[in-house]
DNA sequence: GAGCACTGC
């Protein structure tokens, strides 16, 4: 095998690429064992590790964390160093290098407003007290610093636990708190962690571990009482991810019930105290009272009313908890945080297309202020920042020569890495910048150098429409604190401005808080996860929501995982439905898996290999212009399947594998994105993985690779039972109806199956646009659909 | 003949 070719990346501006060591990349190769190493994403993240000794000085969020995502894993410090030659020697110099950064950064660590509370921090959460809640403005470093705080408490025998909503931020935060502790993250020795999904590196000594929301969730299923920590510390509640809603339930229920002893702290950049007060004092008040009393009424009452208004639970509490016996063990914690005044204005009347008033804005900027200074446009997707760009880089053409030029960087979340990195790199001398950014700036990226912020005041959101039991992506507006959280940025670094392409009036009437995720999506795997954990489905009723789903979504996800097979005919939770539980899908995807271990079926290893696909985003690129539509088409027929999508992402995956000398040419040369396949390879591994654990794939079963007529009909066969109700027929005009509520379906443009005519679909998306729509779509014989029909209900 | 924000196991 011949090792992939090193790209270095280049770019106008000259950035220096010696953090591109090759010694240590080829290391890493070899250690990886694949391409994994040749990544640019990689390469990012070494920028930023190399970066320990200037901390805070760029990219660096609240938390230290650098501002670009990666998806790629990272080997850990700790064993490269072990492997490499001459390891003595080298470990008494990273011993020194470890207390000299140690020092340094314990000068800067004094200077976090956090500093001064600690004696507060470590009071709040001793002798009975248990559960702290903490208001952290941004830049306050209590991501870093309360663990440390704690991890020297008597009462601290064990980890703490430290959730992230993302991976980057839970490794970039270990990486940090392990050097400013003076040690080397992957060491035996080392008493930080992370584990995220796909990596991991928790060592005997580890006290503290950062982790994702989810991967806490996944150790939940072992044992629900977590008796491996002493505290759990959930950040950026704020957030409000469907999973952080879960954990606060568990927590909840597990500091009340005492079965453990465990602390929370639960932390917030803008939080709602006195709603997530009041959500523990319930849950204290609930445990005394139900001793010797009806439990089923009291946790009636404490929650019955928090129905599914978008607010908070703020509305709903009122004077009759104010003064409570339980306060005493919880305590709150308000920080300042480290932010420069930030100027708004507003436009004085509503806008028609915010796209031009942005334009317009773009240039009253760029002519009245002086360098430095970055602009930061929030706009809602793909489509309006690369229209916005067009806008602006034709404009920018016409500026005489005393005006500086401008530099205009699309940020989006489909945009390749190498091209999102490009936000980082300083402008060129006389140049400012304009990024012309989705959401994802909102949260995953933090832009350096930005004193500028012009806010459109809208976002694309998913929404689940439970009558028609499916999503569709909106335009909404956004709510005040999202507001708030953009004007913010531009004052990380010096006092800024914000400029808002709506009303003053229409910010005064946006929604308070941003919908949680919980209310407005499908259940049915947030269900499937509480009952895994021991909930029994008759208590889903009073499992401890921060904000309640409707009765009608609850029950519609239930209806969702009885066809799934998920509940029992009594309505008691199935060793399928645990089953589903430990895979890392939804249930429905996981329904498909379970279907083809089935001896009858014996097709499980291309379908894990079919789901891996189904996982990921769009493994096909989007072509734009049409002469490379046409060399697209050309190049992907060898990948394509008269039989649909699903057998056409098996022989894409599988000619993926085969290709031994370049995959990333090979993707190139295909139209095929080389960052997905590299993430579908990484899922299929952990999915045939959990497969064998859970016995049913043989370890030493070979990869997906039959294509005999047999195994198509079995394949298809177990996505129908995954997908019963994702089914449509031929009807006499030529139109596809749905077999389940007789709707109107077209196949997706970019399907195999598109202008085709076959007697029944089965369809593992639906997206609603201007119409109705299937996505990754297969040919199928109507009596199969029939049949799996007569079965499911 | 379409047009999809962002995370996570």
């Amino acid at each position: 095998m011949s090792p992939p070719i090193l790209k270095v990346p280049s770019n106008a501006s000259g950035t220096n690429p010696s953090h591109v060591s090759m010694p240590t990349t080829s290391k890493k190769r070899l250690l990886n064992g694949h391409l994994k190493a040749s990544s640019p994403d990689y390469e990012v993240q070494q920028k930023h590790h190399n970066d320990a000794l200037k901390p805070l000085q760029n990219n660096s969020d609240d938390n230290g964390a650098p501002g670009l995502s990666s998806r790629r894993p990272v080997l850990h410090e700790g064993l490269a160093q072990k492997l490499s030659a001459g390891k003595n020697e080298q470990g008494r110099h990273k011993g020194v290098v470890n207390e000299q950064k140690k020092a340094a950064l314990l000068k800067l660590r004094k200077e976090l407003p956090i500093w001064n509370h600690e004696r507060l921090i470590r009071q709040s959460l001793s002798g009975n007290k248990d559960i702290m809640l903490m208001v952290g403005e941004t830049g306050s470093g209590k991501s870093t610093q309360v663990p440390q705080f704690l991890m020297t408490e008597p009462w601290c025998k064990r980890c703490i636990a430290i959730t992230q909503p993302r991976r980057v931020a839970a490794i970039s935060l270990a990486r940090r708190v392990a050097d400013e502790m003076g040690m080397t993250l992957g060491a035996p020795a080392c008493q930080v962690g992370y584990s995220v999904r796909f990596d991991t590196s928790i060592g005997p000594n580890t006290r503290i571990k950062f982790l994702t929301e989810g991967m806490l969730l996944q150790e939940m299923l072992r044992d629900p009482t977590l008796p491996q920590y002493s505290a759990v510390i959930v950040d950026e509640v704020h957030e409000r991810s469907v999973n952080v809603d879960l954990i606060l339930g568990f927590l909840r229920n597990l500091v009340s019930s005492k079965r453990a002893a465990m602390k929370v702290v639960v932390m917030s950049a803008t939080a709602d105290v006195e709603g997530l007060t009041k959500f523990f004092q319930d849950g204290l008040r609930e445990k005394t009272i139900s001793n010797g009393t009806d439990r089923k009424a009291t946790k009636v009452h404490s929650q019955g009313t928090s129905s599914s208004s978008t607010g908070s639970a703020k509305a709903h509490h009122t004077k009759d908890y104010t003064v409570d016996a339980f306060s005493d063990r919880i305590s709150t914690c308000l920080i300042k945080g480290r932010q420069f005044d930030v100027k708004t204005t507003y436009v004085h009347e509503p806008t028609q297309d915010f796209v031009e008033e942005a334009l317009k804005t773009i240039f009253r900027i760029h002519c009245k202020e002086p360098l430095p200074g970055d602009i930061l446009v929030f706009l809602t997707g793909q489509e309006t920042v690369e229209s916005l760009q067009r806008l602006v880089n034709e404009y920018a053409g016409g500026l005489d020569e005393k005006t500086p030029k401008i530099l205009t960087l699309p940020l989006f979340a489909a945009l390749p890495q190498i091209a999102q990195q490009r936000v980082f790199d300083k402008a060129p001398h006389f140049t400012r910048k304009v990024i012309l950014a989705t959401n994802i700036a909102e949260t995953s990226i933090t832009v350096p150098g930005i004193r500028y912020v012009i806010d459109c005041g809208k976002v694309k959101m998913k929404h689940f429409r439970n009558n028609l039991g499916l999503e569709s992506l909106l335009v909404k507006p956004i709510s005040m604190s999202s507001a708030i959280q953009r004007q913010g940025r531009a004052g990380r670094e010096a006092p800024g401005q914000c400029f808002r392409l709506y009303t003053e009036r229409s910010f005064q009437e946006l929604q308070k808080v941003t919908t949680p995720e919980i209310l407005r999506c499908d259940l049915s795997q947030a269900l499937l996860t509480i009952m895994a954990r021991g909930v029994p489905v008759q208590d889903i009723i009073t499992f401890p929501f921060l904000d309640r789903p409707s009765d009608e979504s609850l029950k519609q996800a239930l209806t969702q995982l009885l066809q799934l097979g998920a509940l029992n005919e009594s309505a008691h939770f199935s060793h399928t439905g645990k089953q589903l539980a430990r895979l890392p899908l939804s249930p429905t995807l996981g329904r498909v898996i379970l279907e083809a271990a089935k001896p009858e079926r014996d097709c499980l290893s291309e379908i894990i290999d079919i789901i891996a696909c189904l996982s990921v985003e769009n493994i096909f690129l989007n072509i734009h212009t049409e002469e490379k539509k046409e060399a697209a088409e050309e190049a992907r027929r060898s990948l394509f399947r008269r039989e649909g999508d699903h057998l056409t992402l098996l022989a894409t995956i599988r000619a993926y594998s085969e290709e031994q000398s370049d995959r990333r040419a090979w993707s190139d040369r295909h139209f095929v994105s080389h960052r997905a396949m590299q993430n579908v390879i990484d899922i299929r591994k952990q999915l045939r993985a959990q497969c064998v654990q859970m016995k049913l794939l043989d370890r030493n079963a070979t990869e997906g690779s039959r294509m005999d007529e047999d195994t198509k009909a079995a394949m298809l066969q177990c996505l129908l039972r995954g997908f019963a109700t994702n089914t449509a027929r031929l009807m006499p005009d030529g139109s596809y109806k749905t077999m389940v509520g007789n709707q109107v379906v077209a196949i997706h443009p970019t399907s195999v199956l598109f202008g085709r005519k076959v007697e029944a679909i089965v369809f593992s998306e639906f997206v609603f646009t201007n119409r109705s729509y299937a996505r990754g779509v297969s040919a199928v014989q109507l009596s199969w659909v029939g049949d799996v029909l007569a079965g499911a209900t």
